[in-house]
DNA sequence: AAGTCGGGGGC
DNA sequence: GCCCCAGACTT
């Protein structure tokens, strides 16, 4: 009988070794430092699709700006994406303070402390939702992000086209959830990364079938509308980083000068789309003085 | 299932 | 220039 990933003896070696390896190596992270949930949640927010290295320079002064959930819920969308500033997808600052207030009427403002009831509000999907929750609640339930699907396609490449979220609840130690996530994600983050892994400094390469052998991870093609190859994304964040700085609201005309000195005015159309979406997603707001149109974050 | 949503740093 | 990154949401 050929051993699988499921094999419970081959799979308890690799979590010993995983863990011990974690333990000895783990990167003194602020959020590693804490249990409490509303930190874990902002950690674990502004790590959606961003650097720890990054995260590292803004969360401390977040914090200081808004130390509880009960204080982000007291403060106004503006001053929430004026401290969001250099930390990109500005949707997640609103959504972190839509979650907030909704806390503190639905929750009294705590935050609830199973996936479950996690799951769906603003801004946490199933990562998150099972992230706080184990991180912070010490449920022991499986984290998938980019990190832990990685290592576990190339640890358990057998099942490469199952499920990653089926494989890591099966390999997942019960009793020792919070490090075993940590530790996964540590491993993809350090040792097991997308290009170039040193397999020569991991813990598991005894065990890899995918050790010195990595093939290079398919190219995802992105296929994001453009402007003269311009995601308009990049567009919406010159808007509100425009919008930061100005204490006051900024008329349209001069808001697009500021964004797009050269804008032909045929464009000016598709302007006015960005600023729509805007304001549609609650990222600014667009208010009438004397027959003018101005523009303002949120306050 | 595919598009959309930022920004910085590495190369 | 291109690529990558502790995902979530909309269509």
């Amino acid at each position: 009988m050929r051993r699988t990933h499921t094999d419970k003896h081959y799979v308890a070696l690799i979590q010993r070794r995983l863990l011990r390896w974690y333990r000895r190596h783990a990167r003194p992270l602020p959020w590693r430092r804490t249990k409490n949930p509303y930190r874990i949640l902002v950690s674990e927010v502004m790590l959606q699709q961003t650097q720890v290295s990054r995260v590292l320079q803004k969360y401390p002064d977040f914090l200081r700006r808004f130390p509880t959930l009960q204080r982000l819920a007291a403060s106004s969308p503006a001053d929430v994406i004026r401290a969001w500033q250099g930390m990109g997808y500005n949707n997640r600052a609103l959504n972190l303070h839509r979650l907030a207030r909704l806390a503190a009427e639905r929750y009294h403002g705590r935050l609830p402390g199973t996936p479950d009831d996690l799951i769906g509000l603003p801004g946490i999907g199933r990562y998150t939702a099972n992230a706080v929750a184990c991180f912070a609640f010490g449920a022991s339930v499986a984290t998938v992000d980019t990190n832990v699907r990685r290592v576990l396609s190339r640890v358990f490449p057998a099942r490469l086209n199952a499920d990653p979220w089926l494989v890591a609840e099966r390999v997942l130690p019960k009793r020792s959830a919070y490090d075993w996530n940590q530790g996964l994600m540590e491993l993809g983050a350090l040792i097991c990364t997308a290009k170039d892994p040193a397999c020569g400094e991991c813990p598991l390469v005894v065990h890899c079938p995918s050790a010195h052998r990595i093939v290079p991870a398919l190219r995802v093609k992105s296929t994001e509308r453009t402007r003269r190859s311009v995601p308009d994304r990049i567009y919406r964040g010159r808007v509100v980083e425009v919008l930061r700085s100005s204490r006051r609201s900024v008329s349209i005309i001069s808001l697009r000068k500021s964004v797009i000195p050269d804008l032909a005015s045929s464009e000016r159309k598709w302007f006015a789309q960005i600023l729509d979406r805007l304001e549609r997603d609650g990222m600014i707001r667009v208010t009438r003085k004397n027959g003018d149109l101005r523009v303002s974050l949120p306050e």
